[in-house]
DNA sequence: TGCAAGTCAATACC
DNA sequence: GGTATTGACTTGCA
């Protein structure tokens, strides 16, 4: 029951050589909604007016998109109409409230994007086009009636800290581990082989090869594309452009603000480190913990935010009206509005969002030197193969 | 068959 | 009650 998959019935129109240039007409009313009024993920409204056109063809054969543009006009539409992400997600996405959380929060750069990925952000740029975008939604939203009976629940595995850290250690040790190892990671752990596996597929990012990486990478942690957003979006923030930031921080200090550890990715895809080189965020400089991408990345970026220029802009999507790269498809998909933002930089935070104030400054030195014990430890680990010999 | 990408959905958090 | 997080799962591809 994937969106996806009856996707391909929803039509468009006139899109001929200019793909979804063409402003929509209407959703269909509510009542005329298949689903029978009420959403679910996998059944999202008809796209908007356009016939002769799946979804699928629209992606294929649409322009570069500033997703980071969209997800943030999105936001500030939902805001303001107090739509939640569930409603819009279900209606608009054929997603749930955690995907669109994810998407809205952590955009991916349109390159990074397959074809499917693609998809959300043109139902959601299509969205914005559609003048009666809000009215129908807060139909939806008037019509939605309390779901049917909660489904039987079950049970999440939470892994905790010393869990984390001894999965994080040993997939620095190994990102990819035998059917041996896991068992054995997940006897010690107590754990199941398969949480040990997800584990081990969620955290991953790619099959690094450390060689291939600067050498000063080769302490820091490999991580999955969830976190290798986060920094993607740190990057737009360090360099000036309209990231995340502007709405309250960091998603990546988040992650590293917990305590955590996650988004330690020193071994990140080529675009990225060039992204980070062109910040002037030196990588020898930072060799070998991941506190540089963690915590202390964030003052280093903010002091970046005078050379925004030096951000490719092609390698992190960021290009939009007012930035000093072009970037082909925002003539059709113009978000004018949002991009010409991009003087926000990661000192320019509304009060919605966590402040800058000293307090979390302490918070954030505090975890700072937290995270360093960790490292400390871990790099000390490091040097240990038997991981009965592991110090947590 | 293994991997990466994308998503679901339970639950933590605010 | 809405949003963020994250373990589990699905899908498509090489």
């Amino acid at each position: 029951h994937k969106p996806w998959n009856n996707s391909a019935e929803e039509s468009v129109n006139g899109l001929a050589g200019d793909p979804l240039a063409s402003q929509s007409s209407s959703l269909k009313p509510p009542s005329e909604d298949p689903s029978g009024g009420e959403s679910q993920p996998g059944t999202p409204l008809p796209l908007p007016g356009h016939s002769g056109l799946s979804i699928q063809e629209m992606v294929a054969m649409s322009p570069e998109l500033d997703t980071y543009a969209i997800t943030k006009k999105v936001k500030e539409v939902l805001t303001d109409n107090n739509l939640g992400q569930r409603l819009f997600g279900e209606t608009i996405l054929g997603l749930t409230q955690g995907s669109v959380s994810d998407l809205l929060a952590r955009p991916k750069p349109w390159h990074k994007l397959s074809l499917k990925g693609r998809e959300p952000f043109v139902r959601m740029q299509l969205w914005l086009q559609d003048p009666h975008s809000v009215e129908k939604l807060m139909d939806m939203k008037r019509l939605e009636k309390k779901g049917g009976q909660q489904q039987l629940k079950k049970a999440r595995v939470v892994l905790g800290p010393e869990e984390k850290e001894a999965l994080k250690k040993a997939y620095q040790q190994k990102p990819y581990p035998s059917p041996k190892t896991i068992e054995e990671l997940a006897s010690q752990l107590n754990l199941k082989t398969s949480t040990v596996i997800n584990w081990f597929h969620n955290y991953r990012d790619f099959s690094a090869n450390i060689s291939d990486f600067d050498a000063g990478l080769n302490l820091c942690f490999y991580s999955r594309s969830r976190i290798r957003r986060e920094l993607f979006i740190e990057e737009i923030q360090a360099a000036g452009g309209v990231g995340p930031g502007s709405e309250g921080g960091s998603p990546s200090l988040r992650g590293c603000k917990s305590g955590e550890g996650d988004s330690c990715d020193g071994t990140e895809s080529e675009g990225t480190v060039e992204t980070r080189q062109g910040l002037g965020i030196g990588l020898e400089d930072h060799r070998g913990t991941c506190k540089d991408q963690g915590m202390e990345v964030e003052s280093e970026a903010g002091a970046s935010n005078n050379s925004p220029a030096q951000l490719d802009c092609t390698t992190s999507g960021l290009a939009g009206p007012g930035s000093s790269c072009g970037q082909s498809g925002l003539g059709i998909f113009s978000l004018t509005e949002a991009s010409s933002t991009s003087s926000a930089s990661s000192t320019n935070i509304p009060s919605s969002g966590p402040a800058r104030n000293p307090r979390d400054n302490n918070l954030r030195k505090k975890k700072a030197a937290n995270l360093n014990n960790i490292i400390h430890r871990l790099e000390k680990a490091a040097s240990k193969e038997d991981p009965s010999e592991w110090e947590f």
